[in-house]
DNA sequence: TAGATTGTTAATCGATTAACAATC
DNA sequence: TAGATTGTTAATCGATTAACAATC
């Protein structure tokens, strides 16, 4: 049933092209050039033409290719036209910025509950979302369908609990933890390693300076 | 007095290899092979020898590498070696959730203050550091060497925002606003969009679904 | 019909992996 | 010296770019 593999650079490169297009809807931009965008978004015409038609012809020759058309399709493409249930595991301020984004609950990631092992947290509210103990999680995840886990933990807890999810029928984890999970491979893993990118910039800055020989 | 560049995806792994020599450190191994290292890493062991060799040879032939210093010298070769001085512009749930990152400190990013638009944040402290007015920031980094910007803010102030740093000599901007940034060349963007980390994920959710046809 | 622009094939470029001589 | 493992060259693989025929 498996369709050709698309690789995870196109991937990555789907929700950069899904926000120029929301912007170019909301300027009222009707239709659009491969040409143009790539104008816009500093890669090349031929990259987009390439990575549209890994999913199908979303184009017209001599025409471009519709604005709002696109746009929905990548949604699509994207999963965004559904929804899914999330909980937040860790209630420090990491777990409660995510908690008040109010962007992802519009593109259907909502945010039902947040876990935390601190006692004193139990029962307080971030933007109407209780927090629970997390000796309540597995309980609540055998009466939850819950889709999606961000775990906003310290690294110490972030394997064992990450565990319990996929044990508890979690089927994917946004991983904030500095620490690489080892689950089953039928459970999707995405990493957000602040500190990593932190790194690449003093990297950056490093090479920056040699290179001006500001030794 | 430029050396050969060094590919971007060698970069990104570097504070990986990082994270598991600190670990190996930790736990008291003294040497290790590529070929060991690449079984606890999931990578090739010829991309871990092709990329170190990128910087030097840190190895030696029928030993493998000292944990200790292959460790430091991926932290040199990262910037980690040097002290930078950090602000946050945004002090909202995210730009407090990095103030209060301990971790950053003990890496040599100091945070030095956060800013922000609502005067009912000023004054106020996070883990002892000072919330100031955004009124006050050009005047501050007239008078204080500040070598990284983080930029936790609404998208629709972000870019202003970002120019304003530049014009005042922030040569480092960590992009957390949903915007990419238009800025001289000479000034270093690392982005970290979370919602667009959030769509791979989901991505990768419908696509498991298409996959095992759960139509 | 003429012009524009896609979809797609072919060419190029870069990154990863394999292989092995050098050497500790 | 024999064994292990690097550093590095060569082979492969994959991703990006260029080119152009198809077609709106």
């Amino acid at each position: 049933m498996e369709e050709k593999e698309i690789s995870r650079a196109v991937i990555k490169r789907l929700p950069r092209y899904y926000r120029y297009l929301g912007e170019l809807l909301e300027s009222g931009v009707e239709r659009i050039s491969s040409n143009e965008l790539s104008e816009r978004m500093q890669v090349t015409a031929s990259q987009i033409r390439q990575d549209l038609n890994n999913f199908g012809g979303f184009g017209q020759q001599g025409y471009g290719y519709n604005v709002k058309f696109l746009y929905q399709e990548i949604a699509k493409i994207l999963g965004l036209d559904k929804t899914y249930n999330m909980i937040i595991v860790g209630a420090g301020n990491l777990g409660q910025a995510l908690a008040n984004y109010v962007k992802f609950e519009k593109s259907g990631f909502l945010i039902k509950k947040l876990f935390d092992v601190n006692p004193r947290l139990h029962g307080m509210t971030v933007r109407g979302i209780e927090i629970r103990l997390i000796d309540e999680l597995p309980e609540y995840l055998q009466e939850n369908e819950i889709h999606i886990a961000a775990l906003t933990l310290p690294k110490a807890n972030a394997r064992e609990m990450a565990e319990l999810l996929a044990e508890n029928g979690v089927k994917a984890i946004w991983n904030f933890a500095h620490t690489d999970l080892h689950l089953p491979e039928d459970v999707i893993v995405e990493n957000v390693h602040l500190s990593e990118s932190l790194m690449q910039l003093s990297y950056n800055i490093s090479r920056y300076e040699r290179d001006h020989n500001k030794k």
